[in-house]
DNA sequence: GCCGTTTTCGGCCCGACTGTTTTCAGTCG
């Protein structure tokens, strides 16, 4: 008899979220709730495939988010294909409720107030308000984003979590499946923020066997469409996954190809003619063939780079290394995890001369934004640390809140006292375009402003950012002396690389920081890099490539 | 339900403000 095909990752991810979803309905505990959507979002990442994990019984409990109860869960649902709690719970809900439950990523708690509020009760009724934009301009951008995210099959990720989404398929490659080579290419290797494909170059002898175990990946993978030499899967996790295989001879060209953008190849190619078939081992060959420098996977957009490296021009791109320093960092004061003096060693760690600390002003009292008197106390303090302390120099700094008439959260006589100031918007996101710009150029007017903090506020997947005008607010900060930052933060990446470009252009420098809340966030700077890089920012336009005396002197106004 | 240099119970931020809301959920870091 025919075995019957293991139930797939993202199966028993959907029943876990299901139960999640009706657990929730029925006012269960939050935490609880929470625990069985971290247990699918672990089950929606693995390599290995469940179904063969529970059949050779293996413990589930070492994957973190996977405990007891849920391991049980798991079992019954890869043995019998559900389990009896989530059907018992579906037969108890309402109408609306099993509909939704075909959608187990929705959070039934905010679409009942969805449908209470637009006055609908059906699935095909809110994918119909979502299309014309109407839960998006009643509710909100987070609703907006949520329901999008629940009621499609395609997903995106964060460049920062695809990392692990790579290596996990990279080594999937190399130990499963007969491939002598190995190499991530696209939108990944382009480092751009939120990705929607994996790609992948491979040699191989044997493409259909790649394909046929790749299918497995996971436990099983929906294969989209084959060809004699590339085939598209959809993971569990929703992300599209390409490989495409070619010869060790051809592998330079190949590479190009599957690295740039549709744009990118197009002006290559009108620039030296067909990249395919051009029997190049490197990618520098081709360049080289084609009387070009070579092009950094993070400028291969399509823009302006194909005529820089016609020109010799390309600029070279800013690398970690040349970080001297961290500018955007909070400790314990506020909302940070470690105390001044740690965030400061981790820094000298690190290789830094200098380390500002920039907690949070006083109306942000979320975050335990500190009042006039501490900071004018945590002032004092870091003049004696930094008498204490050797090899890292603290500089004393805070995010000031810029308030919505656009003056800064703390008086001048205390700001005049610190290194520098990053200013940062952290209320009334809806003020119009108009206004929030007017908003940041009021505040910039403020001769304590140094650093604009996250300029447009965005958090990627999760909500759009506030309007502004970027070219009148980078052209206000060239007039009065004013920087920009990279927030290196995984879902802001803000500057985008868009709008460092266009400062750039205008001469104005920008700080790479991490906005790191404690010792470990430092790491993040690689995030913030890569993006000054697809910005195209050679050291020369970065801040804290520079030594603080250097700094000191910029900060001057 | 998970987790543990605050290990087997008690956390799992949090708190002021906003809105077109009609009394509380969502939002900022």
């Amino acid at each position: 008899m025919e075995e019957k095909a293991a139930i797939s990752n993202a199966d028993v991810a959907d029943k876990l979220m299901s139960l999640a979803q009706l657990l929730s309905a029925q006012k269960e505990n939050p935490f609880k709730v929470k625990a069985y959507r971290r247990a699918a979002k672990t089950v929606k990442a693995l390599s290995e495939s469940v179904a063969e994990l529970v059949r050779d019984d293996a413990d589930l409990t070492e994957y973190s988010g996977i405990g007891k109860a849920i391991s049980g869960t798991i079992r019954e649902i890869v043995q019998s294909g559900t389990t009896g709690q989530l059907e018992a719970l579906r037969a108890q809900v309402s109408p609306e409720m099993a509909a939704m439950s075909a959608y187990p990523r929705l959070d039934p708690a905010r679409v009942l107030r969805i449908y209470k509020k637009l006055k609908i009760s059906s699935i095909a009724a809110l994918e119909e308000r979502l299309a014309s934009g109407e839960i998006a301009q009643r509710l909100g951008a987070r609703m907006d984003q949520h329901v999008r995210e629940a009621l499609t099959e395609r997903h995106e990720m964060l460049l920062y979590e695809a990392d692990n989404l790579v290596a996990a398929v990279e080594g999937f490659l190399l130990a499963k499946c007969p491939v002598t080579r190995v190499e991530v290419t696209g939108e990944y290797r382009r480092r751009v923020e939120i990705v929607g494909e994996i790609s992948f170059l491979v040699e191989t002898d044997d493409f259909p066997a790649v394909v046929l175990k790749l299918e497995r990946y996971g436990g099983k993978s929906e294969l989209l469409s084959s060809g004699e030499n590339s085939a598209l899967f959809r993971l569990a996790s929703g992300i599209l996954l390409k490989v495409e295989a070619e010869a060790g001879n051809n592998w330079g060209a190949a590479l190009i190809v599957s690295t740039g953008s549709d744009n990118h190849i197009r002006k290559l190619e009108a620039a030296g003619g067909q990249v395919e078939n051009l029997a190049a081992s490197t990618e520098a060959a081709v360049y080289r063939k084609f009387g070009l420098s070579f092009i950094e996977p993070e400028l291969r957009e399509g823009d302006d780079e194909v005529e820089l490296a016609r020109r010799g021009e390309m600029p070279a791109l800013v690398m970690a290394k040349d970080i001297r320093g961290e500018l955007h960092a909070h400790s314990t004061s506020s909302d940070g995890a470690n105390t001044i003096e740690q965030m400061a060693l981790a820094a000298r760690k690190k290789g830094y001369e200098y380390a500002g600390i920039t907690d949070h002003s006083q109306s942000l009292k979320i975050a335990g934004g500190l009042s006039e008197q501490d900071l004018w106390k945590q002032i004092r303090y870091i003049d004696k640390l930094n008498e204490r302390l050797s090899g890292i120099r603290i500089l004393k700094s805070a995010e000031v809140d810029i308030l919505v008439d656009g003056s800064l959260d703390y008086p001048d006589e205390l700001l005049r006292e610190l290194d520098y100031t990053v200013c940062s918007i952290h209320s009334k996101f809806s003020l119009g375009k108009a206004e929030q710009t007017e908003r940041i150029l009021r505040a910039m007017d403020n001769r304590y402003f140094t650093i604009l903090g996250h300029a447009t506020g965005r958090l990627l997947l999760k909500r759009p950012g506030y309007e502004i005008d970027a070219g009148r607010v980078i052209e206000h900060a060239r007039k009065n002396g004013c920087f920009f930052e990279i927030n290196s933060s995984p879902d802001r990446l803000d500057l985008s690389a868009e709008n460092a470009r266009m400062a750039r252009g205008a001469g104005v420098k920008i700080a790479v920081t991490t906005d790191a809340h404690s010792m470990g966030e430092f790491d993040l700077i690689r995030c913030g890099i890569d993006q000054a890089r697809r910005a195209g920012l050679s050291k020369e336009s970065i801040l804290n490539s520079r030594s603080w005396p250097q700094l000191r002197q910029l900060f001057q106004r």
